[in-house]
RNA sequence: GCCCAUGUAGCUCAGUCGGUAGAGCACAUCCUUGGUAAGGAUGAGGUCACCGGUUCAAUCCCGGUCAUGGGCUCCA
C-alpha cells in the first residue's frame, strides 16, 4: 500500500494507493509526463514511485505538454538523420514555439527532397514503436561515450554541464544527450511536418561553423497540425511583400538600394492617412510638432553618444568642406537643439516635441526584409522634457496616447515589457533605479500587467516596449517609451525652476508605431491587405454596365471627388462581372453599378468587397455613410 | 556579415542535358454594350539580374558581384 498524492491544476488533489490506478489516470488524462514532486519525469518513471510522492500529470494539450511532445519529435528526427546520413554529427535539438528544430554538422545540404525522405524514415521508427529509455551516468562516462560516438557537440555540451551525472535517452540504440522528459515511446508521436531548412551556427555565434538547421513542427492531432499548416498558408497569403506587390503599394528596386522603399501612389495615400491621422491626435495631445535635417556634423554625434554607442548602425561619415557629417539614425539631438534655443522654465513643462523623422540605420543585409526591416525609415519620434518628478505622470500620458491610437487600428490586445539596465549602460545606477520605479508605478497604476526584460534596456535609461497581437495572433512589437538621463547631461540642457535656479530636465523619447514603414507592413498584414475605408486607398469604385451610363456616373465621381472620397471610375469596355472581379481583387472596399436603373431612380446599392449588398441610397446618403464611416475609422 | 536556395515579359511561372525563349494574367487595338468574381479576336512586350571565364557558340557550364527568400545574429 503506498500514499501517492496526485495533486491538479483545479485543485482537486487525490490520494492515490494504487500505482496501476495511477497510471489509468495518466492514461485518461493524455499525459506527456508526469511531476515528482515538482520535478518533470517520464512517465515510465511511475511504477517506482515511492511513499508520500507527490504526482503532477503534465497533459499532452499543455504548453509543457506540447514541448515534451516535440522535443522527443526532434529526438526521432536526428534519429532519422543519423540514419540516413551516418556521418553527420549531431548538435541540439530543442522544442520551440510551434515545433522544434536539430542542428546537424553535415558536409551535403539538405534540400525539400531530403526533408520528404527523412519524414519517411522518421514513420518507419515511429512505427516500430521503440520506447524512450532513460539513463544515467557520471559526466566523464558520458563523455567518453559520445566521443567514441564521434560526436564533439555532445562532448562540448556535456563539458558545459555542472552536475556530476547526466542523463541521456535512447531510443532503438539511438543515444542522445538529454535532460527529458520525454514520452513513453515513439509510437505516440502521431502528426508532425518537416517545415524548412537554415543555416544556425553553433550556440548562435556568428564565430562558429555554421550548422544546417530542420525546422518541423508536431502535433498529437493530425487535425491540429492541419490547422497549423493552414494558419502558416494563411500567413503566406497575408505577406506584406505579396500584398504590397498586388496592391501596388510599395516597392525596393535594386538600383536605388537594399532596405530603401519606395512608396507608390496606393501606399503613399495609406501613409498620408496615418500621417495626417498622427499629427491631428499629436495637436490635441499637446505635443509641438517638428521637422528637423537629415544630416548633422559627426561632432553632434560623438557628444550624443551615438558615435561611441551606436556606431555599428550608423553610416560613414561624408565630408562637406573638410568637416564631416553623418546622415541621421535618430533624431533627438535636432530635437534638443530646438529646445536650447531658449531658457527652459519649470512652467511651460512638460515640453513635448514631436516629428514624423526620417532615420538611417545600417542594418546587415541579410536581415533586410520587406517593410519589417529596412535601412531608411521614417519614426513616429517624440520628445518630450520634464521634471524627474513629472516622468511618472508623462509615462502615464504617453501610455494612454499609445494605448488610444493603438486602438484606432484594431490593437487592443498587447504584451508589455519593461527593460531595465543593461551592460552597456551610462549614467549613475541611482537614476536607473529611479526612473525604472517611475516606469513600474505608471504600469501598475494603469493595471497593465507586463514582463521585466533583464538588461534590455536602452544604453541611455529603461524602457517600456508594447508588443500589439494582431489579428492571426501574432506579436509585433511597435511603441517603445524610454526615459534618458544622458543626453541632458551631454547637451547641457537646463530649465529654471520655481527656486529660480537651473536645473537638468529628463528627457523621455517615445514612438507609438515605431517606424510608418514597419507599421504599414504590419498593418497590411493584420488586415490582409483589406483595409478600412479611412485607409483604403481606393474606398469606392464606381462602375458603369453600358456606355450610355458613363456621363451620369462621372457625374457621381467628381461630386463624391469633390467632398474628399476617394473614388475610382470604371467605365472600361468589359461586362459588369469582370469590373466586380476586379475591384474585389483590389480589395477596394464599396463598390456602385450604375445601370439603367441607377440612372433613372437616382438612387444605388453599395456592394461590399465581401460580396454584400445594401441600401438602397440616395447619393447624398450615400455620401453620408461613407463620410461616417471614414471619420469614425471602423 | 554568415550558411543555403533563388533571380527568365509589368506579375505568377514553364523551358533550353550549350545552337539567342514560352504560357496565363496584365497591357494595346478591334468586335461586342453585356446587371454583381474572368465575353471574343488580334497584337505588342524579354541582351533570360549584372560582370568576367570556358567554348565555334552561353540564358543554360564555371567564377565573381548585386538582389531576393529561409534562418543565425540584431532591432523600429
Amino acid at each position: 500500500m503506498v500514499h501517492i498524492k496526485l495533486v491538479s491544476k483545479d485543485g482537486k488533489d487525490q490520494e492515490i494507493h494504487d500505482v496501476s490506478e495511477l497510471e489509468k489516470r495518466v492514461k485518461e488524462r493524455k499525459a506527456a509526463a508526469v511531476k515528482i514532486n515538482g520535478h518533470s519525469a517520464d512517465l515510465n518513471r511511475i511504477p517506482s514511485l515511492k511513499d508520500s510522492d507527490i504526482v503532477e500529470i503534465i497533459p499532452l494539450d499543455s504548453d509543457e505538454g506540447k514541448e515534451i511532445y516535440r522535443h522527443s519529435t526532434s529526438h526521432v528526427m536526428a534519429y532519422a538523420v543519423k540514419n540516413l546520413f551516418p556521418d553527420v554529427r549531431i548538435a541540439i535539438g530543442p522544442s520551440i514555439q510551434d515545433g522544434f528544430y536539430y542542428d546537424f554538422d553535415i558536409d551535403r545540404t539538405f534540400t525539400p527532397d531530403d526533408l520528404a525522405t527523412i519524414e519517411k524514415q522518421m514513420q518507419t521508427i515511429i512505427s516500430k514503436n521503440p520506447p524512450f529509455v532513460r539513463k544515467e551516468m557520471t559526466r566523464s562516462e558520458a563523455r567518453s561515450l559520445f566521443e567514441k560516438l564521434g560526436e564533439p557537440y555532445k562532448v562540448e555540451l556535456i563539458d558545459a554541464l555542472k552536475d556530476d551525472t547526466v542523463t541521456l535517452y535512447e531510443i532503438d540504440g539511438f543515444i542522445d544527450l538529454c535532460r527529458g522528459p520525454h514520452l513513453e515511446s515513439a509510437g505516440r508521436i502521431t502528426a508532425y511536418k518537416l517545415l524548412s531548412v537554415a543555416g544556425a551556427y553553433w550556440k548562435g555565434d556568428e564565430n562558429n561553423k555554421m550548422l544546417q538547421r530542420i525546422y518541423g513542427t508536431s502535433f498529437s492531432k493530425a487535425s491540429d497540425l492541419k490547422k497549423y499548416l493552414l494558419f502558416l498558408e494563411e500567413i503566406k497569403k497575408r505577406d506584406h511583400r505579396r500584398l504590397g506587390k498586388e496592391l501596388d503599394l510599395f516597392s525596393v528596386n535594386d538600383e536605388i538600394g537594399a532596405g530603401l522603399i519606395l512608396w507608390h501612389p496606393k501606399g503613399s495615400i495609406i501613409r498620408k492617412s496615418i500621417e495626417d491621422f498622427w499629427r491631428n491626435e499629436h495637436l490635441l495631445a499637446d505635443y509641438q510638432i517638428l521637422y528637423t535635417p537629415h544630416i548633422a556634423k559627426l561632432k553632434l554625434w560623438e557628444k550624443s553618444g551615438h558615435w561611441d554607442f551606436y556606431r555599428e548602425n550608423m553610416y560613414s561619415p561624408m565630408d562637406i568642406d573638410n568637416v564631416a557629417y553623418e546622415v541621421k539614425p535618430m533624431n533627438c539631438p535636432f530635437h534638443i537643439a530646438v529646445y536650447k534655443t531658449a531658457i527652459r522654465s519649470y512652467r511651460e513643462f512638460p515640453v513635448r516635441y514631436a516629428e514624423l523623422g526620417t532615420v538611417y540605420r545600417y542594418e546587415k543585409s541579410g536581415v533586410l526584409h520587406g517593410l519589417l526591416r529596412v535601412r531608411g525609415f521614417t519614426q513616429d519620434d517624440a520628445h518630450i522634457f520634464c521634471r524627474e518628478d513629472q516622468i511618472e505622470d508623462e509615462i502615464l500620458h504617453v501610455l494612454d496616447f499609445t494605448l488610444s491610437v493603438l486602438k484606432t487600428f484594431g490593437f487592443d490586445d498587447y504584451n508589455v515589457f519593461l527593460s531595465t539596465m543593461p551592460e552597456k549602460y551610462v549614467g549613475p545606477p541611482e537614476i536607473w533605479e529611479r526612473s525604472t520605479n517611475a516606469l513600474k508605478r505608471a504600469l501598475n497604476e494603469k493595471k497593465i500587467a507586463y514582463e521585466v526584460d533583464p538588461g534590455a534596456g536602452v544604453f541611455y535609461g529603461p524602457k517600456i516596449d508594447i508588443k500589439v497581437k494582431d489579428s492571426l495572433g501574432r506579436q509585433w512589437q511597435c511603441s517603445t517609451i524610454q526615459v534618458d538621463f544622458n543626453n541632458p547631461e551631454r547637451f547641457d540642457m537646463t530649465f529654471r525652476g520655481s527656486d529660480g535656479r537651473n536645473h537638468r530636465p529628463i528627457m523621455i523619447h517615445r514612438a507609438l508605431m515605431g517606424s510608418l514603414e514597419r507599421f504599414i507592413g504590419v498593418l497590411i498584414e493584420h488586415y490582409g491587405g483589406a483595409f478600412p475605408l479611412w485607409l483604403s486607398p481606393v474606398q469606392l469604385s464606381v462602375m458603369t454596365i453600358a456606355d450610355r451610363h458613363r456621363a451620369y456616373a462621372q457625374t457621381m465621381v467628381d461630386t463624391l471627388k469633390q467632398r474628399g472620397i476617394r473614388v475610382e471610375l470604371d467605365a472600361e469596355n468589359e461586362k459588369i462581372g469582370n469590373k466586380i472581379r476586379k475591384s474585389t481583387k483590389r480589395k477596394i472596399p464599396y463598390a456602385v453599378v450604375i445601370g439603367d436603373k441607377e440612372t433613372s431612380e437616382a438612387n444605388v446599392m453599395l456592394r461590399k468587397r465581401n460580396g454584400e449588398n445594401i441600401g438602397p441610397f440616395s447619393p447624398e446618403e450615400l455620401l453620408s455613410l461613407l463620410q461616417d464611416e471614414i471619420n469614425t475609422k471602423k
